[in-house]
Order: C-alpha cells, then sequence, then structure tokens
RNA sequence: GCGGAUGUGGCGGAAUUGGUAGACGCGCCGGCUUUAGGUGCCGGUGGCUUCGGUCGUGGGGGUUCGAGUCCCUCCAUCCGCACCA
C-alpha cells in the first residue's frame, strides 16, 4: 500500500469494478427476502453540468443508500433526467441547435460526473424524460386522466409576453416581467389544458398526517392549498334580478356589510354600468401586470357602479363597486365588505366615504378579534363564535346561503405552448371534438422543426405535415394539438417508471410496482417544496382512483436538503461566485469533496461553501489513509481484553449508526470517525497491533457510506474484503462504557470537581466517593449539607444553604 | 399580516431524555521534522483574572438541586405565502 493517500489512483479502480461487476443494480426478479428499501433522489434537469447543489443531494442520498444496502435492505436506488424544459429550448433558438442534442450533451456530462462520485447508481434503469419510450407512458397516463375527466381544456387568464410573442410558464414571469427580454407581462385569455388537482384538496391536505415529511413543507402545502370555511351568501340585485353569491370566512361580520364589492374581470360589471368611467377603470386593472396590482399597501381603488344589492340579513340595500383588491379568482369574484373587521375593506370605506358599523365590541376598529355582537339584531350579545353557526344556518332556513370552502389552490395549468416538452395526445376534429389519439399510436412523437422562435403558438404548429392527421373516430381531417406539456407533468410519476423501466408494453407492471413503491427516502431541494411534490403527491392519487396504483402517497419520508452557498450569497453566474464541484473532485477527489459537503453542518441546513474547510477533510481522508498504509501485521481481530482504542472503535460504530440512521446527521457522523482516525494515531505505539488493525478496518467501513472509494481500498488491504458486501457493524454494547467515569461533584448545581470513579458504583458509594474530594472539602468551609442529589454513573450535586 | 424555522468561541458547528457548554473541523499561537516551503507531525486555543476564581449559549423574567435544553416575554435574522374576503 503506498504511502501518499492518491485519489486519482484509486477513485477510477474502484469506480471500474462497480460499473465491470454492475455492483448496484437491483434485480425485480422475486426471491430476494431481504426488505426492500427505495431510496431516491430528485432527478438532475440536466443544464451544463452538475453544480454543489447536486453534490450534496447525491451524497447524502448515496450515503443513506449504502447504510440501508449494509443493513440487509434490498435497495432500490436509480437515475434519470428531467429532460424537457426551458434552457434547452433558449438554448436552441440562440444557436440553432436541436435541444436533444444540447440536452444530450448535458446529460453525458451529468452521467459522466456522478461516476466520478462514485454514486451508487442502478444504471440499469437509467432514463430520460424526453426518450420516446418515457413519454409514451406520460401521454397514456394523460389520456387516463382524460378520460376520467381530471384534464380538461378550458378558457384562462395567462402570461403573455408582448415582445417574445408567447405565452410564459408562471416560473417565466420574474416581478412581473419576461425572465427572457425584461418585458412587462400581460394577462390574456387562451383556451388551456387543467389538470383537476383541485378536486384533490381536501385529500392532499388530510393525507399529510400520513406521511414523514419535515414541518416547514407540511406547512408550505397546506398553506398552498388554503383551505377557509366559511359561507356562501346571496345578496339580491333587483336591477339585474339576480343573487350574488359571495365567500365569507365570516358570516359572523354579516351585519356589517355596508357595501359590495366585484372584481374588474367579473362579467357583470359592463351590464351593471357601461359609462366611460367604469370602463377605462376596468382596462386599467386589467392590462396592469398581476405583480402591480398585488402590492398589498396600494392605494385602495374603486368606482361605484350605481347600484345596490340587498344585504340578506339586515334588508338593508348597499352600494356596489368594482375595485381591483377583489379577486376574480378566489371564491365568486364579488364580496361583501364589512369595513369595520376588515382591513382592506376598512381603507376603501375611508377613501371612499363609506359607513363603516361595528357589530362586534372590541379593541379600536378595524377589529378582527372576537367578543359579544352589537347593532346585530337578534344575534346582539352573543359571542361572534357562537354567532357564526347561528347564521349560517339561518341564512340556510332562508334560502340566503350555505357553509362553503374555498381554497386558494387552482386547477393546474399543464399545457406549454413550447418547442420541447411533452406532446398532448390530443387531436382536434371539426367533428368529434377533442379526440384522444389511440394508445397503440403512442407515443406521438415529437416532430423535428427548424425555427424554435415563438410566435404566439407552439413552434410545433409550423410542422403542418405533423399537425394534419386523421381523426381517429371518424376518420375525417384533423389537426393534432400542438400545445406540450409542463415539465412537471414529466416527473409527476418517474418515480414510478424506475421500478420497472424497461416495460415496453405498460408504463409498469403492478406487481412490480408493488414490491417498491413508495419511496422509502426521497431527498431534494426544499425548492420543489410545493409545486413538484404537490404534483406528484396529486398524480399518484389520481392513478389510485383509477386502479393503477394501490398506494395514495408516493414519498413515506422526505428529506429536504438546505441551500449551499458561497461568502454567504447564493452562488449565481452574476456573482462570479459558482463552484463547481469538478474542480474540487479534480483536485481532491470525489470522497473529499462528497465528504466536506456532509461534514460542513446538518445536511438539512444552509452550508458556506469554503476552501479551507475541503483542505480539512482532505487531511483527515489522508491520515486514515498512512493510518491504514503504517498499519502493523497482525490479525484483524482484536486479541486479549479491549484497550480504549478497541472501546473507541465500538463508541464510533454505536454514534455513527445512530446518527445516520436515525437523524441524517452525516457531519456527527463523520466527526465520530475523524476521533477515531485521531486515537489511532494517538495509541499506534501503544496499543496492541491487532487493536490498531481493527480500529482502522472499522474506520474505513465507518466512512465508506461517505467516501466510498476510499473505504474500500482501506477496508480491502486490511481485510482483503469487500467493504460493502460487509453487514453493518455492531456495536458490542458491554464495550461502550469504560471500567471508570468521571464523576461530577457539583456545588449549588456548579461544577467544583471531578473524580474518577468505578463504573457502575452504588449510589451510597458514589456520594461518599464525591464527599471526599477535597475541593468540596475546602468549598464547604463548614457549610452545611442540606441536600444531595445523586445522578448514578454521573454527578453529585451538594446543595448547601 | 399568516405560516415555518434559526440565534452557542474569531468562523462552520457539537451537546440525542434537563446533568461536565464549546466534540469535530477551520483559523490562530507555540514547538518539532524536512529537500525550500504555504507540506507533515506534536501541543495549545471562549472572555476576564490578583491564577483562588469568576463570567459566559440573542435580551429580560420564571420553573428546578441543576436550564443552551422546559415555560412566559421581547429582539434579531432567514425561508415560504400574501389585497385569498
Amino acid at each position: 500500500m503506498p504511502d501518499r493517500y492518491e485519489p486519482k489512483q484509486i477513485e477510477p479502480k474502484w469506480q471500474d469494478i462497480w460499473d465491470h461487476e454492475r455492483t448496484w443494480e437491483i434485480s425485480n426478479e422475486p426471491g430476494d427476502e431481504r426488505p426492500k428499501s427505495y431510496v431516491l433522489e430528485m432527478l438532475p434537469y440536466p443544464s451544463g453540468e452538475p453544480h454543489i447543489g447536486h453534490l450534496k443531494t447525491y451524497s447524502v442520498g448515496d450515503a443513506v443508500a449504502h447504510f440501508r444496502r449494509r443493513n440487509g435492505y434490498r435497495v432500490l436506488h436509480p437515475m434519470g433526467y428531467d429532460a424537457f424544459g426551458l434552457p434547452a429550448e433558449n438554448h436552441a433558438i440562440r444557436t440553432g441547435q436541436h435541444p436533444r442534442e444540447s440536452t444530450q450533451a448535458s446529460i453525458e456530462e451529468f452521467r459522466r460526473q456522478f461516476r466520478a462520485w462514485g454514486v451508487s447508481i442502478d444504471w440499469s434503469r437509467e432514463f430520460a424524460t424526453c426518450d420516446p419510450e418515457y413519454y409514451r407512458w406520460t401521454q397514456w397516463l394523460f389520456l387516463r386522466l382524460f378520460e376520467r375527466d381530471l384534464a380538461y381544456r378550458q378558457n384562462a387568464a395567462v402570461n403573455w409576453c408582448p415582445k417574445d410573442a408567447t405565452v410564459l410558464a408562471n416560473e417565466q414571469v420574474i416581478d412581473g416581467r419576461c425572465e427572457r427580454c425584461g418585458t412587462l407581462v400581460e394577462p390574456r385569455d387562451l383556451e388551456q389544458w387543467f389538470f383537476r388537482i383541485t378536486s384533490y384538496a381536501d385529500r392532499l391536505l388530510e393525507d399529510m398526517t400520513d406521511i414523514d415529511w419535515p414541518s416547514n413543507v407540511v406547512a408550505m402545502q397546506r398553506n398552498w392549498i388554503g383551505r377557509s370555511e366559511g359561507a356562501e351568501v346571496k345578496f339580491r340585485c333587483e336591477h339585474l334580478d339576480t343573487d350574488y353569491a359571495v365567500f365569507t370566512t365570516r358570516p359572523d361580520t354579516l351585519f356589517g356589510a355596508t357595501f359590495f364589492v366585484m372584481a374588474p374581470e367579473h362579467p357583470d360589471v359592463p351590464k351593471l354600468n357601461d359609462s366611460a368611467e367604469v370602463q377605462e377603470y376596468v382596462r386599467r386593472a386589467l392590462t396592469e401586470s398581476a405583480e402591480e396590482r398585488g402590492v398589498e399597501d396600494r392605494e385602495k381603488t374603486g368606482v361605484a357602479l350605481g347600484h345596490t344589492v340587498t344585504n340578506p340579513v339586515s334588508g338593508e340595500e348597499i352600494p356596489m363597486y368594482v375595485a381591483d383588491y377583489v379577486l376574480m379568482e378566489y371564491g365568486t369574484g364579488a364580496i361583501m365588505a364589512v369595513p369595520a373587521h376588515d382591513e382592506r375593506d376598512f381603507d376603501f370605506a375611508q377613501k371612499h366615504g363609506l359607513e363603516v358599523r361595528r357589530v362586534i365590541e372590541g379593541d379600536e376598529l378595524p377589529y378582527r378579534g372576537d367578543g359579544p355582537m352589537v347593532s346585530s339584531g337578534r344575534f346582539d350579545g352573543t359571542h361572534n363564535r357562537e354567532a357564526f353557526g347561528q347564521i349560517v344556518d339561518w341564512l340556510g332556513s332562508e334560502g340566503n346561503g350555505e357553509p362553503a370552502v374555498n381554497y386558494r389552490l387552482r386547477d393546474w395549468l399543464l399545457s406549454r405552448q413550447r418547442y420541447w416538452g411533452c406532446p398532448i395526445p390530443i387531436v382536434h376534429c371539426a367533428k368529434c371534438g377533442l379526440v384522444a389519439v389511440p394508445d397503440d399510436q403512442l407515443p406521438v412523437e415529437l416532430p423535428d422543426v427548424e425555427d424554435y422562435a415563438p410566435k404566439g403558438k407552439s413552434p410545433l404548429a409550423a410542422a403542418e405535415d405533423w399537425v394534419r392527421t386523421d381523426c381517429p373516430t371518424c376518420g375525417g381531417e384533423a389537426r393534432r394539438e400542438t400545445d406540450t406539456m409542463d415539465t412537471f407533468v414529466d416527473s409527476s410519476w418517474y418515480f414510478m417508471r424506475y421500478c420497472d423501466a424497461r416495460n415496453d408494453t405498460a408504463p409498469w407492471d403492478p406487481d412490480v410496482l408493488r414490491e417498491w413503491m413508495p419511496v422509502d427516502q426521497y431527498i431534494g431541494g426544499v425548492e420543489h417544496a410545493i409545486l413538484h411534490l404537490m404534483y406528484a403527491r396529486f398524480f399518484t392519487k389520481a392513478l389510485a382512483d383509477l386502479g393503477l396504483v394501490c398506494f395514495q402517497e408516493p414519498f413515506s419520508r422526505l428529506f429536504t436538503q438546505g441551500m449551499v452557498t458561497r461568502d454567504g450569497a447564493k452562488m449565481s453566474k452574476s456573482k462570479g461566485n459558482v463552484v463547481s464541484p469538478r474542480t474540487y473532485v479534480e483536485r481532491y477527489g470525489a470522497d473529499t469533496a462528497r465528504c466536506y459537503i456532509l461534514f460542513v453542518g446538518h445536511p438539512i441546513d444552509g452550508a458556506d461553501w469554503s476552501d479551507e474547510g475541503v483542505e480539512g477533510v482532505h487531511r483527515f481522508l489522508a491520515r486514515l489513509w498512512r493510518a491504514a498504509a503504517e498499519a502493523p501485521d497482525a490479525d484483524n481481530e482484536p486479541a486479549g481484553d479491549p484497550s480504549a482504542l478497541v472501546r473507541k472503535a465500538h463508541w464510533a460504530i454505536d454514534k455513527v449508526t445512530r446518527d445516520l440512521g436515525d437523524r441524517f446527521a452525516t457531519h456527527t457522523s463523520i466527526s465520530a470517525v475523524m476521533e477515531l482516525v485521531n486515537d489511532v494515531h494517538r495509541m499506534r505505539e501503544s496499543a496492541d497491533p491487532s487493536h490498531v488493525r481493527f480500529a482502522v478496518a472499522t474506520a474505513a467501513s465507518l466512512v465508506f457510506p461517505f467516501a466510498p472509494h476510499l473505504g474500500s481500498e482501506v477496508y480491502e488491504q486490511l481485510t482483503g474484503r469487500r467493504v460493502w458486501e460487509e453487514p453493518w457493524p455492531e456495536a458490542d454494547a458491554s464495550l461502550l462504557e469504560a471500567d471508570t467515569f468521571q464523576l461530577i461533584v457539583q456545588l449549588n448545581g456548579k461544577l467544583i470537581d471531578r473524580i474518577e470513579a468505578p463504573s457502575g458504583v452504588e449510589r451510597e458509594e458514589q456520594e461518599r466517593l464525591a464527599l471526599g474530594s477535597e475541593r468540596l472539602a475546602s468549598r464547604l468551609n463548614g457549610g452545611e449539607i442540606v441536600k444531595t442529589i445523586v445522578v448514578p454513573g454521573k454527578l453529585v450535586n451538594f446543595v448547601v444553604k
């Protein structure tokens, strides 16, 4: 074994072995009785080359995968690429290079680096979501949802960039502007495809109790769904002879509703008032970007409509307004305004000189708290919480309202007017309408086009030969849908495809899927806390309803890692502080880069990259290497009585097992191995040779999940065996406790002495030993001990007056 | 505003059930080795100190024999959502 640690020598060696022997492949064949564990990191979006965030994700995931394998699990640990999407298309617009080519190049770079990192991936299941063999089944699943009316087409307001002449996805709108050209985005009404995720709002909420996810992610999803309970109340408008329903979470304040407000988009606004003033107000509101309109402390503007509605509880006529602080998308697009108990209504009332009528006693107005009701007819004196239900019941009995629930969540707009995405497998027929492409004609392949530039419709529309087709139903002339799917559709089911990735007759074999799903441990960045994780949950539930899967939740446990920064700032090309994993892997080796990112702190927290810190970790690995290179010839089984070094090795086993297994604490796991290696160097002259070898082999075994190449090499050098084939070591509980311990002597809770005491002493003996402390005697100074607290094996505290 | 978190040396961070605060690493200081060194190794390293001690985990209060840890309160920072009725 060479004296120097040379990662460049050993890392490729082990990578080749794992490659040629297909070490990390796992079979779907029955017969393996070990329990399954599906460990999955979020699939990367292949753009350019991997960044530090990827290194972190896959380092954490790989540590977990290795740990579970060696703890007797049959581990599925696959890899793929989320390969459709905008960056490749933008690149194509700039360079003319086909997105398939740039994406392919990027995938190869990712694959190359993942191998260079030594991540234990089952490569036999690899795919990219842009492969026709994959998106064929994305289309197939889309059609299943379409058949159940869970996918539908409808007019919707979308973000439109007037300069690029294209519809933008929400994520392409940055601060109300087009991310590409910076032009202010406008709203437009266009026909779009949607998934009916809102039908699943309650189940998406309720089932979060069944999964082990971080509280902040659960909270974010809960927030995003935004369930509000309240009532729908009818307000009669005699002028148009209509009842307007409004949603309110505060039916108890109904007596305080002194005016009524409609959103500018409300279709009845022109019918109520077509004056130039109203038209101008609506026009301005509609052309304003969502961003401008959304500023909270903005002045409350609005125009009176000149008509009234009847407050159903008081019979009072209250004036109608149009104002842009009311949103068409939420509730019914109209509200009852209770200025005394709502800040926004209060601001509007102040500005427009409207009556503010208190109906709940309490602090100054606007008052949002609880209290007894006033000016509320028969409910006067009742506490508002109590009146809440009573008023709803009363409204119901009069036919003026009913309990209602509203959600912030909207249906998922999935169509994109873009080239580089999965084609929507639908045909438009003048006679038959929307017709599904038959399953046996899937995939609807993405055709090659010359021009990817946006023109206000999908670039696919220019592929006339492709667009023109026959109607599968009537055989007549028809045209293909030219929109493509949001890439989040592709990533909403990829984890199921891994289970049976080469199946070409179905997206998966249900028996195989049942074997592996759900994912036992999902790992990824918190930036996907809402969209991806919500969509994947929705897909799973919808597929469960279709009988295609037999579980309700895709990811039993979720781990979200913190972001990696540099000098405290988010890494970005414009700041010039981007750290490329490649640089460090080339300079120090993959093991160092991986260990460093796992050592800076708990992976759940953010980490700031520091070059000095990398050096430190590299020194540690080199020290472990040297300990092995200098290990004396001897047996690996510790001979004779256990020494302090053997005890330390068992302590490290225990520590790493609990830290890594229970709480993903990779940083303290690695520090435990560091302590063990430090002790080896400290004691290697004095300890029995077999003890030294045992300690070094143990260190290699424990470091393997974090530094697989070094772990394998050192372990093999010492034992001749392959560390990944060895079961995870078990700590001998009897060796975790030393013969003696440091007995802490406290006086009034303050430390004053430490005494060497034999382990397992009786309480009385422990107290007696503590009393023997000279420092105690000198400090007691004749004072009277009024109480003695003995914590066995730890301390004795004397309480003195 | 609502929701979620975090606050410990010069820095990243330990302390898992209330029981030795600062493990491990960086940096710094001193020493040794060497073929030069910014390499390697060994030792030290919270503040103050009259070297006895004493103060110390964002501030203030409380519970307890004992609080970084539990409770109340205030402050600061970060993240998500936000004119959602």
